[in-house]
DNA sequence: ATGGTAGGACGCCTA
């Protein structure tokens, strides 16, 4: 089996950016992709394109407006059944899939709630939801035991390191590095014993960003980045790891996502 | 200290 690239993007809109999900192919030619926020009704997936990018297998899960996961591949998978529907809101969050390679691999992409503007769960409703989605998937993981031949992925919303922010002190009370999030989102990586491919390649205290601000006059000078993409492998898998890339030129695309592109490589 | 931009869908929610 030759290495195997997996690249998980916020697309912020498969539609308005299918050109540039073309941009990240040729440049990055990954071969399988885990999209979020597609913000597509499922009848109304772009298929016909992403087909013509190479990606002869998908599975998407997507509603109006908001929110969306999609897995687009160049090797079969099948999707799994029986995870959980998150809070039961029905809101596609999540997508989950075991990929047909040697030995099997089970992809979990997910698209973790935002949780709004103000860091407190009675003030807040959607600060509670982030905080209950975190807490039903760390069950969830802690049910299934350490994760074995897993790959997770996606936008978490949260960036629990200080150099995945651009300012520890000025973000403890800004949502996505508040310490009740930071904590939530390790114990969750605790219980399913996962490894941070990005941090593998990157250790601290080196700064690692996935996101800027659209609200910048200049997002470049001013730097004000969070890391809220993450890849996350099993333990059996982390000797597998071969490489990784935060394709961060994409951020100045014409018409580009918040989010940029991250890959990482795995030697199966 | 505040407000800044973007997408989907068309008044306003979400990020």
């Amino acid at each position: 089996m030759p290495k195997l690239r997996l690249l998980t993007w916020n697309i912020n809109s498969v539609r308005l950016r299918l050109p540039l999900l073309a941009q990240v192919v040729r440049d990055l030619a990954p071969d399988v992709v885990c999209l979020q926020e597609t913000k597509c009704p499922d009848e109304l997936f772009p298929h016909e394109g992403v087909a013509a990018l190479g990606f002869p297998y998908r599975a998407v899960r997507g509603m109006k407006g908001y929110n969306g996961t999609a897995i687009l591949s160049r090797l079969p998978f099948a999707p799994r059944g029986g995870d959980p529907d998150w809070c039961g809101k029905g809101d596609c969050r999540h997508l989950g899939v075991d990929l047909d390679v040697p030995g099997g691999l089970e992809l979990h992409d997910f698209y973790v709630p935002a949780g709004g503007d103000i860091a407190d769960r009675e003030a807040n409703p959607k600060f509670a939801h982030k905080l209950d989605f975190i807490a039903e998937a760390t069950a969830w993981n802690a049910a299934r035991g350490p994760a074995r031949r897993a790959v997770m992925v996606g936008d978490l919303n949260i960036a629990p390191l200080e150099c995945d922010v651009w300012s520890h002190k000025q973000l403890l009370d800004v949502v996505s590095h508040t310490p009740v999030e930071v904590e939530a989102l390790t114990g969750w990586q605790r219980a399913g014993a996962w490894h941070d491919a990005i941090r593998h390649f990157v250790p601290p205290p080196e700064k690692v960003y996935t996101w800027w601000s659209y609200r910048a006059r200049d997002w470049q000078a001013a730097d004000r980045g969070r890391r809220l993409d993450h890849v996350w492998v099993s333990q059996d898998l982390a000797g597998a790891l071969r490489g990784h890339v935060i394709h961060k030129p994409a951020r100045g695309w014409t018409q580009a996502s918040d989010h940029v592109p991250v890959a990482i490589d795995l030697d199966l």
